[in-house]
DNA sequence: GCGGCGTCTAATGTATACATTTAGGCAGAA
DNA sequence: TTCTGCCTAAATGTATACATTAGACGCCGC
């Protein structure tokens, strides 16, 4: 047979090599934005800077290579990928379609009644975020729930493939599902969204069961739609609100 | 200014580091199949198959982790990715949701005339590899067009993500526009397919052209199945046309 | 003064020795 | 016989020295 089981894993049972803790540092300073797009990483400062070698230090860019926060440079070393307003939107646009066919395929290949109800609890459970007079009232809950909900439609349409690539095109931070739900402190601007938003997860559970994939898929792009409508809105209202929302950081042109 | 030009770039002016000349090697055998999907590579030997150091190998299963080929194992070190007949449907599928998005983009967004010519152009130049009683002659010529008529595509979207993401999509093998074009000796059996297919084309650009974003988006879907029609039918002749097949060579299950 | 050529330097590429970790086998005791 | 614990081997992780390359800079000749 082929496929031979091994042994060695380092330090990493502990949780860390240096490779990963690289990883996560350098990671953490883009999203943070102390390196902005554009930036070349010059393997000896940084190993220096991380007190690594520059062997799990690259290991560690290879990796955020994949992910997509680096780029390999034309001739060798790694350089920090630059994003500008339009990538925003159009990465948005883009989880919105990826959503939209996970959506689809769900309803067009059928779920069972038994893999539908975790995700028509979540539906519930958001509902319970909310007071009667649809205020808000469990952020924190309705953040994790909303994930929950986004990975679950993922799930159903049974694609190892759509799974991965929609994996990867959150993984960027403003294509996130939460990356622009409303700071605690203006919630009130955004209750209409939120309100709105709560309708398309029903329309989606709505549209799955009754195996409507064109309206499935239709709904999932207009809710990711919601998350370039709060986008706009933020840069509208200026600077300050913009500086509230991490995910904006590393945003530059 | 953070972005500072730099200098160094090994033999790669010659064309190829050892690390460049491994992962083409490496990339050859999992597209054979040499490698099934699972195959666990271990560095050393690799090392040693390649007589390259481990340092270079590393550098080539990273990319190839990148282009999809690979995947990191749980606890370190590298598997060839496994695919099997729901995989290959299922990137097909992909890619005609992502050809639809930049086809739909394109028309929703406008496109100039002077960035359309080029579009047109392959349309025509697609029309002239076949008689005038619709058999195809001039076959290489076809591929490559029709691989460029998908580049184009793509460009019209004037999104650097959407190109991103579709050439993603088509690094694997039997994702590509092309994947699954008639081999020669088999042309007659496909020729209906062909027409169609240059049907799609020609649809496309007249979509595109009237911003008729909804309908572009569904031709590029439909033009997409076209190569899962092929498959299947590759699929039911049995063994003999898959060995003819190289894009399936490394799908297994 | 200007242009070309050589050298120098900074950066990545490569090899390799050593460290670390775990699987799995072997041996001894209950 | 079976369980337990150690020990070895095999694999990846890490550091580091050295090789290679290309651009920068300055010198020299015209």
């Amino acid at each position: 047979m082929s496929k031979n089981d091994s042994r060695a894993v380092p330090k990493a049972s502990n949780g860390k090599t240096h490779a990963i803790r690289a990883l996560l540092d350098l990671r953490q300073r883009i999203l943070a934005g102390q390196l902005p797009g554009g930036t070349r990483l010059y393997e000896v400062a940084m190993a220096e800077e991380l007190n690594i070698s520059r062997t799990p230090l690259r290991e560690a860019m290879s990796r955020l290579t994949e992910e997509g926060l680096l780029e390999r440079a034309m001739g060798g070393g790694f350089v920090v990928r630059s994003f500008g307003y339009a990538d925003v939107a159009d990465a948005i646009e883009l989880r919105g379609v990826l959503e939209g066919m996970a959506a689809r395929l769900a309803a067009e290949r059928g779920v069972s009644a038994q893999n539908m109800a975790p995700l028509e609890q979540i539906v519930v459970d958001l509902d319970n975020c909310f007071e009667t007079d649809g205020e808000l009232i469990d952020f924190e809950r309705y953040s994790e729930l909303n994930e929950a909900f986004h990975n679950s439609i993922a799930r159903l349409a049974g694609s190892a493939i759509v799974i991965r690539e929609l994996e990867r095109a959150k993984s960027l931070p403003f294509a996130s599902p939460s990356a622009f739900l409303p700071d605690k402190a203006d919630i009130q601007n955004f209750r209409r969204s939120l309100i709105i938003a709560q309708e398309h997860h029903r329309g989606l559970v709505d549209a799955i069961k009754a195996r409507e994939g064109s309206r499935a898929e239709m709904i999932a792009r207009e809710h990711a739609r919601i998350a370039r409508k709060n986008l706009d809105y933020i840069l509208m209202q200026g600077g300050d609100l913009a500086s509230h929302m991490p995910s904006l950081a590393l945003v530059v042109e």
